[in-house]
DNA sequence: TCGTAGTGTTGCGCTATGAGCAACAGCGAA
DNA sequence: TTCGCTGTTGCTCATAGCGCAACACTACGA
C-alpha cells in the first residue's frame, strides 16, 4: 500500500496522514515479524528517516519494540495489553450480562458492572432497570471512588490506596474525611458489599459489591443503583445479599474459584 | 495523560504529535471501554474536532470502532487482529524453536521458518547451520515464492495461486514458466516437500516441507539451505525426510491432529 | 409537541508539525 | 583497513494537522 493508496479515499484530506501511516507499519510489522527501517520504510513509500521517527514514536509508546540495540523491529507488548484490554473488559462485559439482566429485574433498579482506574470507578456494562426513571447511561463514565459504591467497593480490596483529605463533596451527603472513608472501606471488606446514601447526587442511594477474578483479587464491582425513595435503607441488606450473590455467580465465569 | 507530558520528552520534538494523540486515544478507550468524542478530547486535552479526526482515522484503519450509528466508541478488532499476528508468529517461532535447532544440527544447514504473505514467502525465524559459511539472516526477509523451495512449497497447497508468466529471472536456473512451476508444484503435493537448485542464487539449493495449522491447512513451511557442493542433488531425500519428520512435530505442537 | 442543550461532524484558514535531504555513527563483511 | 549499508540526527520548508466557527442531529425536559 502506497501513499497515494491512502490519498485515495475521496478527495480532500480525509484521514490523517501520519496515524494512517503510522498504523500501516503496525500491519507490515503484524505480517512480517521483524523488520528493518528501510524495509518499512521501501514498502510505506516515504524516506527512511520518516519511518524512523514514527517506528520511534509507536516504540515510546510501547507498541513496537526492538530486537536487540540496534537492528530490527517488532510488534511490541503494547500491542497484547490493548487487546488484553479489550477481551477482558468483553469477557466481562459478555459472562455478566445475563447475571446483571436477572439482578435488575429481582431488584427493580438499573444494575452496572465498573472497573478501577486511577481512583475512578469505569462502568462498562449497565442494564437498566424495568422502574428506571432516567435513561442515562454510565458505561464510559467515570465516576469519583469515595462517592459511588462501585468506587468504594473497588478501593476497599486495593492495597493502600492514596486518597485525597479532604475528599470532594457533591451532596451534603459527601463523605470528605479520608478517615471516615477509611472506616467505611473496612466494613466493607467485613461485610462483603459497600453502599452510598445520596452522596453522589441528592435522591440517588446505590449497592455494589465485589467481583474477583482468578487470583482472588477483586478486578470490577456489580451495583444495582436506583431513587432513595424506592432503593430505601431498609432494603440494602435484601439488595446486598443479591449483588453479592450475583457478584460470586460472575466470579466463577470469569475464573475464580474459591 | 496531557499533550504537555508527552512534549516533556526530551526537548524539541521528539515524537509525532499526531501519532503520540492516536496511542493516546486507544489506551483511553482500552481504560474506559466505550467513549465518546468530547471525553476523548478533554482526556487528551485537545479541540473535539481534533479528536474526531485522530478516532476517524484509526476507525477507519478497523482499530476503533464506533458503537451503533452515531455515538460511542470503543477499541475495534483492528486491535485484536494485530495481537493474534503478534501472537500467532510468536507461538510459531517458539514451538518450532528447538525442532529447527535440531534440525539445523542433523542437516548441518541453515533452517528456517516461512509464511506466505502476497506471493513473497516472510521468513520469520532462523537457526544457523553449524557449517554456515554466510551469516546472512534471513528473518523479516521477503523471498519469490517461485525461486524458492518454501515459496514453492506455501503456494503448492493455496487454492489457485494467481501466478505471473513469464516469472522474474534471479539465476540462469529460475523456473520463470508460469507452466512448469504449476508441473512441480502438482509433484510437491504428491511428494510432500519442494525443493530449489540455484534457482535464487547461484551455488544455493534449498528443501522445504509444509507445517499444518489446526484445519490442516498449510500455515508455514520449514526449510534447510546451503550451498550446491553440500546440499546436493543426492542428499535431497534424506534432508527432505527429516524436514518432513520436522514439520510433523512442529504441526503438531500447533494443534494440527491427522 | 417544541425548544434547548449537548454531541458528533464538517469547512476553512493558519501555523506548527512532519517530512525529506544531507550527513553522521556504527556495524559487519570482504 | 576499507567499503557498503543501515539506523539515526540536525535542519529547513511546505503542507498536513489543528482549532475555530458553524451545522446537523438526537435526546430530554417543559
Amino acid at each position: 500500500m502506497s501513499n497515494s493508496e491512502l490519498d485515495s479515499d475521496g478527495g480532500g484530506r480525509a484521514s490523517v496522514q501520519s496515524v494512517d501511516r503510522a498504523v500501516t507499519i503496525l500491519e507490515i510489522l503484524a505480517r512480517r515479524g521483524e523488520t528493518g527501517v528501510t524495509e518499512v520504510a521501501t514498502e510505506l513509500g516515504v524516506h527512511k528517516s520518516t519511518a524512523f521517527r514514527l517506528v520511534a514514536a509507536l516504540e515510546r509508546r510501547g507498541l513496537v519494540e526492538q530486537a536487540g540495540d540496534r537492528g530490527k523491529y517488532r510488534l511490541g507488548f503494547g500491542i497484547i495489553r490493548l487487546a488484553g484490554a479489550t477481551t477482558a473488559q468483553l469477557d466481562l462485559a459478555r459472562e455478566s450480562r445475563t447475571v446483571c439482566e436477572r439482578l435488575a429485574q429481582e431488584i427493580g433498579e438499573t444494575v452496572n458492572i465498573a472497573i478501577l482506574e486511577d481512583l475512578h470507578a469505569i462502568n462498562i456494562s449497565q442494564v437498566r432497570g424495568p422502574a428506571a426513571i432516567t435513561g442515562y447511561n454510565w458505561v464510559g463514565q467515570r465516576t469519583p471512588v469515595h462517592a459511588t459504591s462501585s468506587g468504594k467497593v473497588l478501593i476497599a480490596f486495593q492495597m493502600d490506596p492514596t486518597l485525597c483529605d479532604p475528599l470532594e463533596r457533591y451532596t451534603p451527603e459527601t463523605i470528605v474525611s479520608a478517615a471516615a472513608l477509611r472506616g467505611q472501606l473496612d466494613e466493607i471488606r467485613l461485610r462483603g458489599y459497600g453502599f452510598t446514601l445520596e452522596e453522589l447526587e441528592v435522591g440517588l442511594n446505590a449497592v455494589a459489591a465485589p467481583i474477583r477474578g482468578d487470583g482472588g483479587s477483586v478486578v470490577a464491582a456489580v451495583s444495582a443503583s436506583g431513587p432513595s425513595y424506592r432503593l430505601t435503607t431498609d432494603r440494602i441488606p435484601e439488595v446486598a445479599a443479591l449483588l453479592v450473590s450475583g457478584a460470586r455467580q460472575i466470579s466463577e465465569r470469569i475464573g475464580f474459584y474459591q
